[in-house]
DNA sequence: GGCATCATGTAAATCGTTACATGATTGC
DNA sequence: GCAATCATGTAACGATTTACATGATGCC
């Protein structure tokens, strides 16, 4: 089976370190992750299932504690480097937006913050025609949808001007912090 | 079981007339409401689900065509009102922004148009109440964060606040419709 | 006659939700 | 000792996905 979104998550959030179930469930519940569920129904079979894939081990318990942090195995993080090179899809953009953030977000701590100029830019641009389609409805079909319909796309629309304006935003603050960074570098072996 | 925004999303669409199943396959595919599954495993179980219930009613085939188009009972239109009801909960907002705009989508036709109102107050009240989570979460531990996971999180601060603009211009605009509505009654009167 | 589209369904596998259940550890 | 929290799981139910399957209708 393809593995899901949620799958992905943990993986990315043991990047920084092992960590047990209940602790990402906590990490999940206490941060803006909270879309994502924290159940134990949800976590604990989602952790067999990454342990069968061979994409992350169990530490032993130390002494009597119930407690077992998991780490990434190299398949793992093998597996998580692929999910985060993947292209921004159109779909994607529609349909699982969330999706596509979490991937950005992941990139710094796998290291591929190269990527990160790139991923704007294919975000942007699809995006952008997506936005392009919305148009496309709203001036054939538009009139015919009741007053609150009208509103809600144009929900739809702001929102996605919103993501178009953010990655413009966040490409100028990574170039930014990319120059800072250079620089430093120049200073520290100076 | 409780039903899923799937199920109401049905009855919404069938509230400007009888549909078939392929009827609301098609309906979803062609629109923005993709973000919704189109596929047969999907709509046709909950379509026998809805009728289980008795809030939709299939009429009897025209000859031999197999095609059945269902209309919403009494019954179904009154859960439908139920749920176009409910106060706009701080949870949504948060993780099920969308199931909140179909609410406010079906609003005129389910003739609830003066419930638009008191739902953009309390829609921005949300938004701007787990706005303020955020940004206090922001202070507290984005320093922590990676830059690429620093910016996701910008992401988010942007999309609320997109929100938020619009359920302002929502209000202007409902206002003024309303201005005009009341106008042209007036001038039929006359 | 043949093709596109209309139209409805089922089966298997998997996943998520909800509720239940249990026990260890830590701090007071 | 007791309460809060840490910690991990299972069982039942229902829903979704994917793929498969079938047949009718309308048009050229």
């Amino acid at each position: 089976m393809k593995p899901a979104t949620f799958d992905y998550l943990l993986l990315g959030l043991l990047l920084s370190g092992p960590l047990s179930g209940y602790d990402l469930r906590s990490l999940i519940a206490d941060t803006p992750l909270s879309t994502y569920t924290d159940s134990p129904g949800s976590m604990y079979p989602a952790l067999r299932r990454l342990e069968a894939r061979g994409w992350v081990q169990a530490d032993e318990p130390v002494g009597r504690r119930r407690r077992r942090a998991f780490e990434l195995t190299e398949e793992g993080r093998a597996a998580l480097v692929a999910w985060l090179r993947r292209p921004v899809e159109r779909q994607d953009v529609a349909s699982h937006p969330d999706k596509l953030l979490l991937r950005f977000a992941f990139l710094a701590p796998a290291g591929l913050l190269d990527l990160a100029p790139r991923f704007l830019e294919e975000y942007e641009q699809e995006n952008r025609a997506y936005l392009a389609s919305l148009r496309r409805y709203q001036a054939e079909q538009a009139a015919q949808l009741p007053l609150t319909g009208r509103l809600a796309f144009e929900h739809g629309v702001q929102q996605y001007r919103a993501r178009m304006a953010w990655a413009r935003r966040a490409r100028r603050n990574l170039a930014a912090e990319q120059a800072r960074m250079t620089t430093e570098d120049r200073d520290a072996t100076q």
